[in-house]
DNA sequence: TAGATAGTGATAATAATTCTCAAACATTCC
DNA sequence: GGAATGTTTGAGAATTATTATCACTATCTA
């Protein structure tokens, strides 16, 4: 895998955020400063570095793929509202995520795919005031 | 909600098979005896009965969505060979989701989504016989 | 620095799903 | 049972997210 600007650009740009983009919203965070960045390179090397292991590639319910800098083990809660996924740390929801890999690894399955749902921060505050 | 020749159809197709249909499988297992179904009428009928709670939308990883007509609350495991999706019953899975579940409801959460990922029975013969 | 390889941007193609709309059907009310 | 009303259908067009193609350019290796 070579080095090029525009895969550097791609990750540097998702490992400054908490937020955890779609293939079109880092394009669009990326064009200003890379004008000729064509959306089929984004997809391109966010695959590419997701087989790599460098991103965590999430593809849990909603229909666009979202990808994440943050390697360490965390969880990530999906928006019902507004759709945006942001992570979750707890240490009683951790220890309980351990369990489960357990569980999953004594049946033989390589992993699963875990994701919370329901109000983030942010929409939790709008629906509250408009009670 | 109408009663129709349609919904009733999809319905116990989804009942009566323990795979979990995507829209497409659907459609071809009932256009036999329905040839002028449309792949249009299987969409908007799914997504009906699945916001009415009379079935249950799978929209984990992979493309495309898929459909269980088993409510009771039970686990599933995605392929990664074939990409079927298979029931997993086993009670030391099931009393992890649990504690996982209370541990979601206590963080506010309405819920999860969770998928375990591996190789399904078939998969498994399949792939040891290659050796 | 040349030759081999890998990556890029632009665009076309594909896959899954949703939308549109006139005609057909189901339900309600008399 | 038949008219009025609302719902659903089939067919096809439209949309959305993603992947593939390809001529050209950048990067790496010797």
């Amino acid at each position: 895998m070579n080095k090029t600007i525009q895969r550097e650009a791609i990750l540097n740009e998702l490992r400054s955020v908490t937020s955890h983009h779609t293939a079109d919203e880092l394009y669009a965070a990326l064009r200003p400063r890379m004008p000729l960045l064509s959306l089929g390179t984004v997809y391109r090397n966010l695959e590419q570095m997701s087989q790599a292991g460098l991103i965590l590639k999430l593809e849990t319910a909603g229909r666009q793929k979202r990808f994440d800098g943050n390697l360490k083990p965390h969880n990530h809660l999906r928006c019902r509202r507004c759709g945006a996924v942001s992570d979750v740390s707890d240490v009683g929801l951790d220890s309980a995520v351990e369990r489960l890999g357990e569980a999953a690894a004594r049946l033989g399955a390589d992993g699963f795919v875990l994701e919370l749902n329901g109000l983030c921060e942010k929409c939790r505050l709008e629906e509250d005031g408009k009670k």
